[in-house]
DNA sequence: ATTGCATTCCCAGAATGTGAGAATAAGACC
DNA sequence: GGTCTTATTCTCACATTCTGGGAATGCAAT
């Protein structure tokens, strides 16, 4: 493990849910001796990835992250689905996003809010596991069986609600169906009282590289409007999918 | 120079300009042998902080990147100015922007778009030099006068436009004019046709702590507007001083 | 085939990283 | 003010990793 490992252990520890961290939690979740650590903190200080907050002994991350994200640049799939999930959340109303794969999690590369004050909404950058909720299934479906299954072994199974899949077995037969009826649905697996529906997106040779995804609270999304979202999401992800061929030729 | 500090500039090397880079691109700026950064680069793309473009050879910023900006924690400041920022938006149409400070740069924390559909538009994450611009000056002008004086020194001084300060010493006579002020003025420092105003906000201790700041076409912030501007903006900045001043005893 | 370029490999010497413990600083709590 | 507790820096002998020139491999395009 060198150091730009290490570092990264140490940045990746912070979280929404975890944003700022002490010292001896750090030692802690990597198992190095504290004075590692502080050497650590403050190579990570010195280059602005990490700042102390006003508590003393209390670090999150810093600006220059900010600085780093700015300059990352869209992907061709990112700039040609916007203007159709913009068309696709007026035409809903609904929230519209566009995921994409990152190690073994799904990752929000855009969203477009939609309109109703009750709504879902994600932030570009958040991940999240790929066995609950619509991208997720929908992603993990469409990539090639050796990734899939080794990814399926590997995830830890978080239980969100009542409805998220905990078991691989579950999770395959799921996988096989999304994969043949080109969708997956997901009925608050990641988050209860709410709706998903997402399409995949793929590469001129037949890779998933995105998922398009649509999110509501359930009563929205009932089955009577269900199988309409459906079939826009699908079709809005094929168009995505369609005018990338045309760019990479 | 240890390995944190090498990768941290060679992500440091990407931006919205030049969000792509090769090998040897990387290995001119920084003065190393080729192999070497090709090790950096393989250790970098094993953590995802950078990714490889569709062209072989082209590397730009991942998405691990993004996934970390996303749990880069809001300071207070930029919690508390956020409904301040949009009221002030609302009420002249014009884009609001609080301006951070993050080593010799400054660095866009937040932002509120007007809604003219002619209007200045900066992205959070985006920095740029102290020596141009009302926010960069304002900043500038309330730093404690060691910082000052040093920075003062250490600028490149790039001219953006015709009306760009390249003078350490007009940079100062105009830095003590908006400190006696407080407020700073941009006539397209640093972008032609635009006109910014600037207020800084301060900590309990009396440090700055940000700049807000407004945009416009310069038109639009003409003399008769501009003064009417110029103290809503120092108000609104003063209100956000004091609502931190609440919090933070 | 051949060229050009990206990328990986190799390895002995050089430079950095490592971590226990001591030392210091900074609050917090009598 | 004194006494904790906890944060933070420092030291140094030792271990590990990094380094970089050059050779080797791979991969397209010519």
């Amino acid at each position: 493990m060198n150091t730009l490992e290490k570092c990264v252990r140490i940045l990746t520890l912070f979280s929404k849910t975890k944003p700022t961290a002490t010292v001896p939690y750090i030692t802690k979740q990597l198992g190095l001796p504290t004075s590692t650590i502080y050497r650590y903190i403050a190579m990570l200080r010195r280059s602005g990835l990490i700042e102390q907050t006003d508590q003393a002994g209390m670090y999150c991350l810093g600006t220059k992250i900010l600085e780093l994200a700015h300059n990352v640049p869209k992907k061709s799939v990112q700039e040609t689905s916007l203007p159709i999930m913009a068309q696709l959340s007026g035409k809903t109303g609904e929230t519209v996003t566009l995921t994409g794969l990152r190690e073994h999690d799904g990752i929000c590369l855009e969203k477009v809010d939609g309109h109703h004050a009750f709504r879902v909404s994600f932030e570009r950058g958040a991940t999240f596991p790929l066995h609950a909720g619509a991208s997720g299934k929908v992603l993990l479906a469409h990539l090639d069986p050796q990734k899939q299954d080794q990814i399926i072994k590997e995830l830890k199974y978080d239980k969100f609600s009542e409805t998220t899949i905990t078991e691989p077995k579950q999770l395959k037969a799921e996988i096989a169906t999304i994969s043949k009826q080109g969708f997956a649905l997901s009925n608050g697996e990641m988050i209860h009282g709410t709706y998903g529906i997402a399409a995949p997106i793929f590469s001129l040779s037949r890779n998933v590289i995105a998922a398009l995804s649509i999110s509501a609270p359930n009563h929205r999304l009932e089955e009577k409007q269900r199988k309409q979202m459906v079939q826009l999401i699908v079709a809005a992800a094929n168009k995505i999918t369609d005018e990338l061929a045309l760019y990479e030729t």
